[in-house]
DNA sequence: TTGATATATTCAAATATATAAATATATGGA
DNA sequence: TCCATATATTTATATATTTGAATATATCAA
């Protein structure tokens, strides 16, 4: 168990990828994209039910690295993942909640 | 896109878990306990270079969020990772690091 | 241009985290 | 018991993060 230099940068990486979706405000709007795809933030703060300073900061987090990409339409910002480690993990650690949610959106 | 208070619980976990491994010595340290279990602190001082009392502190963050035991044998202390989400996690994003790590460690 | 809507940025305050030296505790052997 | 080794805890300092109000910017329509 030892690190080359290349080694350290590729775990301060990953640990920076880890550490931007270890907020659950961020976790939950990851997971949310994931669910729903090019949500703007009016719609993100609406189920957050935070104000928009602190949901448009998060996403700006998210995209900074690199984990989220927002496309403007008109006025609005349409946001999505695109970073396919957060995709995996989220995969991963939140399958559960993810098929619950899908059957729930089936049911309506 | 709506969560539960359930839902916020479980994401409040994961991001908690999240945040434990988010940090690039505890990444580090739990990255090397899944190719060597059962490091001692004095093991990965070494490997790491950094003061006793750094690895120790980061060590008990990543045992009181339920990631790492320890396992006294005489003056040492033996961990291991203890957290299913943890080690699909890293199996995941870390991957091709392990795998080169595994052949080196073949090639001895 | 003006107004309305959506989003981004700045700022200050509160809170949390990281670090390492110093010290304390635990264990086993002489 | 006393000593050596290993690990844990305390403490102080530095740094980073989170928050939301206030403000700025962008886009479109009238």
């Amino acid at each position: 168990m030892d690190f080359s230099p290349e080694d350290r940068k590729i775990i301060e990486e990953k640990a920076e990828i880890l550490k931007a979706i270890s907020h659950p405000v961020r976790l939950c709007i990851v997971n949310g994209l994931l669910l729903t795809p090019c949500c703007t933030v009016n719609k993100i703060q609406s189920c957050l039910g935070l104000p928009q300073s602190t949901i448009s900061q998060h996403l700006i987090r998210l995209k900074n690295s690199g984990i989220v990409a927002g496309d403007r339409d008109g006025t609005e910002v349409k946001y999505h993942v695109i970073n396919q480690d957060v995709i995996d993990i989220i995969n991963c650690i939140l399958s559960d909640l993810q098929s619950r949610k899908l059957k729930e959106a089936v049911g309506k």
